[in-house]
DNA sequence: CTGAAAGCGCTTACAG
DNA sequence: CTGAAAGCGCTTACAG
């Protein structure tokens, strides 16, 4: 690689013949100069073609302008909330480092280790743990949890209302004559798991129906793709196979929707005309599928962008926010009254 | 917030009663220091929970421990590149900002500048411009394209054989005894349209078949999930309106696939049985369609992967590496024999 | 309205 | 094997 050095401060200054004082004021919109050395220190920098050295303006003024995103793996999910950050942080001149702590607890600490090493303006967490255990020495960097609350910190949330939602596709089954409903969840350690079962099992006992455990599926711990799916799958296999099988079935995540499908399509049991199904999350294919599939939908992209805010109202009033974001029941042809 | 000062190497070197210079060189495991000072030092960071503060560290040595990853927009299959890069970086102590270009040139350039104001390691580039104009200025930052290949730059590539993927799908429907194939392309602009494009036409002419320019479309504009569904959909549309219409058609990216597919299933045309299809990417729902798609699949993940090394050697030893990725044709079942 | 100077927290020749 | 000192490129009181 070329190595011709950057231009700094100095060179603008010395081409604009001024201070670095004047320039750095200039450059960070201060209005403290005269609108002639305004624009001739710009046009110094035109010529220059320089750019501020952030890692110097970080150094000194002790924050960058990055925000973290800690997510547990790369699904679509996640990725959306991506989009909602994104497009948010383009009004702060912020940039985003992601990572992924794959649902470790050791990973998800070491990089929050990282991005506080690097100033970041704040952290936006979907946190592995529903207890987050943040060293001291950390406390300074702002964290706004997104998605997955947890319990011991007092820190800004931005989740979806997973009690709502959940009650909500349960309920519908319920009203159209299903009292052997199927949930397939997720990860027991995550507070979204815990509360997408608490929605199902009140409205199971709003409409006088016995809950029954042998109805409820963990899908496997929450550790990658195929795993997720298989654990729907296998939830569905085992399922069926009782003796007193559901008349329907609520996936609670994405993958596990996809496994239980695929489990369903293998069983030969048909959609919705055997068997009633609601899945989690939307995306285009739902619409194409035979037949087009009932969703919980999350508005992920929201999300995102509310996480921004919060934390930007954490940083600069130190307010803590929860933000609880309705869930919405995308009704297709999925599922059929039984009575 | 809180603002305790974090520790500096300073501390850490009183503590240790040692100098900084030491401290710095335990830190980057110099090999200079004996191991009771090093363990000495070592206890002092363990006790003060001292971590270093890499923009100082950046500032003085002139390269973060950042990589950039530009991409047009946040779909899955950057996504899943975003995971072999993740992967990849791992083992370098890198971590990766993620920035959109949402397909505007302008804002292509200005996120590489704000990259390289950073010192970023290097940029991974999905270039949204067939021709890559990077101001002088910039030509520090080492830059890997990824996905996209640009004319006018000496860069390393890390590309799938779009030609010979295609290539391969076009003649597998040909050797169905399919003779008019419709091909769905993306925006005109990429080069992966272009070599897509380039594939379908080389099997149709080695098996003598004519060119016939009213079955090729362009989803339009490559802007967004929404417009490319859509222009999916509208070359499905067109397309069967046809006085002589497709037999098969090949839809080349996935947003386009599921675009097309909707739009067939509206017209209530069966695949396979009325018209034979084969889609783009894979994804673990294409196998709970009714039928399960037929594609060509990318190693998205590997080409994130590819990436990172080919940086690696690109700035270590100044090597431009080409990386070619091959494309698989994966058969399920959404074509069938016509002959 | 403008400038000289200190200092952010590191790394790295250089000297011993 | 260890340390004193310069300097990376900025921002920010402070003085005028």
């Amino acid at each position: 690689m070329e190595n011709k050095k950057n231009p700094t401060l100095y060179d603008v200054a010395q081409k604009a013949n001024v201070s670095i004082t004047t320039v750095s004021n200039v450059l960070n919109n201060k209005n403290e100069a005269s609108q002639k050395t305004i624009d001739r220190v710009n046009e110094a920098i035109r010529q220059l073609g320089y750019s501020r050295n952030e890692s110097a303006r970080t150094l000194k003024v002790g924050t960058s302008k990055l925000v973290g995103l800690i997510v547990p793996d790369n699904n679509p999910f996640f990725t959306q909330i991506l989009t909602g950050i994104h497009e948010e942080c383009q009004n702060h001149d912020w940039q985003v480092v992601v990572a992924t702590s794959e649902e470790s607890e050791k990973r998800q600490n070491e990089v929050i280790e990282m991005l506080s090493a690097r100033q970041v303006s704040g952290i936006i967490l979907a946190s592995v743990t529903s207890k987050l255990y943040v060293p001291e020495k950390l406390q300074k960097v702002p964290i706004v949890l997104i998605d997955r609350e947890v319990e011991n910190a007092n820190l800004p949330v931005v989740k979806a209302n997973n009690v709502e939602g959940s009650y909500k596709a349960t309920e519908t089954l319920i009203q159209n004559g299903h009292r052997r409903i199927g949930i397939i969840l997720a990860s027991p350690g995550i507070s979204t798991t815990l509360q997408r079962k608490e929605g199902y099992i009140q409205a199971l006992k709003r409409y006088g129906i016995e809950v029954d455990e042998k109805l409820m599926f963990y899908g496997g711990d929450y550790t990658g793709t195929k795993t997720q799916i298989n654990g729907g799958y296998q939830a569905v296999m085992k399922m069926i196979q009782l003796p007193e099988p559901p008349t329907a079935i609520f996936a609670t995540n994405h993958l596990l929707m996809i496994g239980a499908v695929k489990a369903l399509k293998e069983a030969n049991l048909k959609i919705p005309d055997e068997i009633s199904f609601i899945g989690f999350d939307d995306h285009p294919w739902q619409e194409i599928t035979d037949p087009p599939f009932s969703i919980i939908s999350q508005p992920a992209v929201e999300m995102g962008r509310q996480a921004i805010q919060a934390l930007q109202k954490f940083k600069e009033k130190n307010i803590v926010t929860t933000t609880v974001l309705q869930l919405e029941l995308i009704t297709r042809n999925s599922y059929r009254s039984i009575t």
